[in-house]
DNA sequence: TTGTAAGCGTTATCAC
DNA sequence: GTGATAACGCTTACAA
């Protein structure tokens, strides 16, 4: 047979070149040495490699009800958070033989239940899910076909689910121990609409309980804005630098969208930081080294969590069974140029 | 049957419930409702919808030999460049009821070859490839076997492929000749190694053919560093720096990452820009715009580019025939603040 | 150690 | 209009 054939090559061809049949080629795919004589093997090498033949996974996948593939589904393929996780996944995911479909949401409900659709025909082993927070029912569909998943950073209500991600409680009241034992008077939370998006409301949660704990006058200091929206991103800061007027002051940001987007606008203002507001957030973007000398971050281990992800899924495809469990990292805080110590006046 | 066993419900039991053959169910699949009576069609409709019905997308294949997956093989995940792309040629990959498995290759020809094989294993009915420059054999492979290829920015010798992506040599020359035409009295050009890429090799070309049909003194000024190495760029910047010691000087670098790199050690160095170097990049990273009150640059249309290649190859296994063609599209300059106009001393 | 044959969930070709 | 039936490329009893 011809190489140039060879999108057509089938475990027959192979099994006709080499002369046995295909029951044999397939045990030599499957690895099954000892059922096969040496000759028998060496012939079925031999040919092969002469066709370029590769098994079909379609094919397989049919007969024996296993896909080898595991979705998953970030909320934004823009994020440096995202693409690391993924990195993670995707290199544990190949060091064992399966593949990934890597599906972008955009943080938008809709996309993502296209992509459970998609998923779902193409009977994935297991599913990865940084969730938008909608779709439950397709959840429940893959509970009831058995199908793992676990859930990325982002928990769901009511479903007993794998989850990993970061300890955002430890984080974000870390941070704020810090923020507040450098002295600043005032300290706001800059933070996407927490809606339906969990860990956006236990930053949330941990930044007030942290400060009323302290009895620090800024736990109500929160403000939601859309990132999408400058304007609201200006009035709402416009809101927090009036009022803390004449106070050492900081931000914390809850990512680094939210960060970006203020920088900027403190810049067209023309405010200098730390000079008159210091800043911190989570995530810990690349440029976050280059500006302002250096931004105070809170670092996830966003590469690991890719990996504890995958092998969780792994494990569960595998069959273990035990209950739901969690895992959540501890974040690395990053101290840098934006949130000197404050005298006290 | 019940939801519980959804994930094994087959063409065959929605036939069973809905009192048809699967034949019947078959064509309403395929939308051939003329051949299906208003009652057929509405039992059918109810059985599919009540049984949470999915049609397996491998038994399809397997049938119909496509695979409705596109393979996109991109060189660096990390890239904002490289995410960007994504979201263009998923959109309109999803639009056409196709499906992207996306793969990083880390710019390393091996692990490259690894999704080769296992896409071809997939048979995946189209490729995308932003190559590393190795595996030219597996591309050979593709090609015999009918399935459409269109290569990202990054060209391949000797093969006669569809290609889309930036105009390199235009864009570098517009960048180059407005450098010059603001008197910079050097120019440098940081890249990482061109080795095999075309893109490095095309902009280093133009850069330096720009400079020399100006008469320009800089046109040797050309530096390839490894980024992962930060003592390799602090050294080259180190010669650029002795070398055009008290004349006006700028830096162009090949990308975001060779930038990032740098200003990092201006940083250090406590070199200030543009006063002491000014600064130009390719690519437009979301920080461009807040370091150094915002960083000129040379802008591609990503998203664009994503969605031409994915355009294009869905034209090719639509069965279009026409010869290999590229398509280049035209880089838009931003001029920001790391490069003023300097007065002739 | 090897091979025959059935079947995975579809689609397509025939008959009726 | 509708429904048997035969593939698609593979794995796996079951035989030999």
């Amino acid at each position: 047979m011809n190489k140039r054939e060879s999108s057509k090559v089938t475990i027959y061809d192979v099994a006709r070149e080499a002369g046995v049949s295909k029951t044999s080629v397939s045990r030599y795919l499957g690895g099954r040495y000892d059922e096969l004589s040496d000759k028998t093997r060496k012939k079925i090498e031999l040919a092969i490699s002469q066709m370029e033949y590769r098994p079909n996974t379609m094919a397989r996948g049919l007969k024996s009800n296993k896909s080898y593939l595991i979705g998953i589904i970030v909320a934004d393929i823009n994020n440096p958070y995202t693409t690391a996780i993924l990195r993670g996944a995707e290199d544990i995911c190949s060091q064992n033989g399966y593949n990934l479909m890597i599906c972008n949401s955009d943080n938008n409900p809709e996309k993502e239940r296209g992509y459970f659709e998609m998923l779902l025909s193409h009977r994935i082993d297991g599913l990865i899910l940084h969730t938008t927070g909608g779709n439950h029912d397709m959840l429940i569909q893959l509970q009831e076909q058995k199908t793992p998943i676990i859930l990325l950073d982002r928990k769901v209500p009511d479903l007993e689910l794998d989850t990993v991600g970061l300890d955002n409680f430890q984080a974000t009241s870390q941070a704020v121990h810090f923020l507040a034992d450098q002295n600043y008077e005032r300290i706001a939370f800059f933070s996407e609409p927490a809606s339906k998006i969990s860990t956006r409301y236990e930053r949330r949660q941990s930044f007030q309980q942290t400060l009323l704990s302290r009895s620090h006058p800024s736990s109500n200091d929160v403000y939601e804005v859309n990132v999408d929206d400058l304007q609201d991103v200006e009035a709402k800061l416009q809101h927090f630098l009036e009022k803390s007027e004449g106070k050492s002051r900081a931000i914390l940001t809850a990512n680094s969208v939210v960060l970006l987007k203020l920088i900027l606008l403190l810049q067209e203002q023309k405010l200098s930081v730390p000079k008159d507001l210091a800043m911190m957030g989570f995530d810990n973007p690349e440029w976050s080294t280059i500006v302002y000398s250096g931004i105070s971050t809170i670092e996830q281990p966003t590469y690991q969590i890719g990996v504890a992800a995958m092998e969780m899924i792994l494990r569960r495809i595998d069959g273990q069974v035990s209950p739901a469990q969690t895992i959540a990292y501890q974040a690395k805080l990053n101290i840098r140029e934006t949130t000197p110590f404050i005298q006290k006046s």
